[in-house]
DNA sequence: CAGTGTAGTAGAACGGTGTTCTAGTATATG
DNA sequence: CATATACTAGAACACCGTTCTACTACACTG
């Protein structure tokens, strides 16, 4: 046998090994990390494997933002479990930035366009519809529990998600301007709340 | 005379007609187009003028960069200039707002990252300190005013920061999920003065 | 004005990137 | 078992950031 092609992955393997590796790039290295020889070697596949499969570079990008998408729905899901409308609310913003604060670069993916030249085709921005209607529907149940008077639930969850997005996004861009307190985030939600003239439940 | 060597930039221009061409590049094409051959030939200067003048291309994008919170800061200067406090912290929002929507891609830069390799220099960092640092003046001066009552002005400066710029980034990566309405911002920005229980002068 | 120093220019080269193509070979499938 | 499919290695190309060399046009000084 030729020892130059003494490995082989598995047909069935070699997608998940490419994203794995992507993935793993991407969270210790940064954006600039994904280059398609560098993923092939990490994931121990041929680079045109990554062509085979995600079509260009930008593909295995696009299924890297969907995945960040499907986890961060999956969160929000989990705080929208809640029984208490006013404890899965704050739990949801609590959710948002500890998916951001696991995850940054993905987030940054899926949000701050930090690979410039990926444009998420219409299919991936589908998928980010998902947690925004998670969010909605916390916000329909505070409204429903009288915890929030008013106003369409849509554009409440699009001005939280705004702030919490905006509150994580700095934190990101390492542009706080002071040293945050231990709570800090607890009482940047408190404010975000009293601008939706919330009344807790406890 | 040589054709070839027919045009030659006369020295005292070079760096501003490298900027000038970097900043209509980056605001017309995205970040994709920085690239250092673009910006030459744009500029009508040969490449190595930019390693001669910038260092190297992250240069380049720093001159941006600093460019950009220096245009920030004088807007937010013009706001703090406004005599009615309330006055002058809604117009700081507005201000920053518009700047984001009139150069959106120097905001990216600004904020998001868009540009992976560029990491600004301590000295750089020291320009975002500016604006920030007038959006607590104006802050001060509401609470000198009893518009806003207690807390920390610095504190209150970058939630109040977060939630602006939460606003406009995700405006920015195209993430709204509903049709805006027209005075959907000026909505935003009463909740968030709300969630700082601001108490209007007028 | 002439001479010298400086800075702008053109071009080449190198390692790296995304992408496309070709050909060989090991699985996967029927 | 035979055939089709998919994985692999390698080459090539245009483009990128960067570095280097040599030439030439200004800019400055005496």
């Amino acid at each position: 046998m030729d020892a130059a092609r003494s490995h082989r992955t598995p047909s069935g393997d070699v997608a998940n090994e490419i994203l794995r590796a992507a993935a793993a790039l991407l969270g210790e290295h940064g954006p600039e990390a994904l280059t398609i020889r560098r993923i092939a070697s990490v994931a121990g596949v041929a680079p045109m494997s990554v062509y085979n499969h995600f079509g260009d570079k930008g593909g295995v990008v696009e299924a890297l933002f969907r995945s960040g998408f499907t986890a961060l729905h999956d969160a929000m899901e989990a705080a929208n479990a809640i029984a208490d409308p006013f404890v899965a609310l704050r739990a949801s913003g609590r959710a948002y930035r500890q998916f951001a604060l696991d995850r940054p670069a993905v987030y940054k993916v899926m949000f701050s366009h930090v690979i410039p030249e990926f444009t998420p085709s219409s299919d991936a921005l589908m998928d980010t519809v998902s947690s925004f209607s998670t969010l909605v529907t916390i916000l329909e149940r505070c409204q429903e529990a009288s915890i929030i008077v008013g106003g369409d639930a849509n554009v409440l969850a699009q001005h939280l998600w705004s702030m919490i997005h905006g509150y994580v996004a700095l934190g990101h861009a390492g542009i706080s301007k002071i040293e945050a307190a231990e709570d800090d985030f607890e009482q940047f939600l408190d404010r975000t709340l009293l601008g939706f003239a919330v009344r807790p439940t406890s």
